[in-house]
DNA sequence: TTATTTTTGCCAAATAATGACAAACCGATT
DNA sequence: AATCGGTTTGTCATTATTTGGCAAAAATAA
């Protein structure tokens, strides 16, 4: 979980409340809080604007939502013969 | 175009045709062809069964799959500021 | 305890993937 | 040119997955 637990840091450096980052998102916080802890991706438009919010490039959180998108791929490998 | 191109291969050295493959696979032939020229992801199962009727290492396949996955996730990241 | 923030469970809406069918296309043969 | 077998394309229906909302439960503070 690269960009959840990076978003995550960001905003609590910055001291924001899941509530603000949600609402600048237009989604509820229970929704935040699932794209924070990696239950659910956010789409891309929502990665720029969390560059803005957290004000950081959006190169580097779309790095990590691109890895984390990878990884999540790779992974689901191991059910292959369910 | 990895998976694809390698069970057209396969299958034409087999000397089948589409619409035997279709049938062991349960689709149709237009579906079938899709699955051939990438237009369409085949599922799990099916990559399993195409590995059986073409007498290749399940293992095999399944990592063209898998690679084929992973491209196009990158790949998409391409439309990101779309 | 009370107030605030975050997480969980569950259902609804939106979106994407899978499939079928008819028709078009292509090559080879006649 | 006409036809035949095989493959591809266009379009629509069905199904699965994703995304989102709401209420309530945990957790954290105060």
């Amino acid at each position: 979980m690269l960009f959840g637990d990076k978003i995550k840091e960001l905003r609590e450096n910055r001291r924001l409340l899941q509530r603000q980052m949600a609402m600048s998102l237009g989604i509820n916080v229970p929704m935040y809080s699932r794209i924070e802890r990696g239950e659910r991706r956010a789409k891309r438009e929502q990665v720029i604007i969390l560059s803005q919010i957290l004000d950081v490039e959006t190169e580097d959180l779309r790095c990590l939502w691109l890895a984390d998108k990878v990884v999540s791929v790779i992974h689901e490998e191991s059910d292959f013969g369910r």
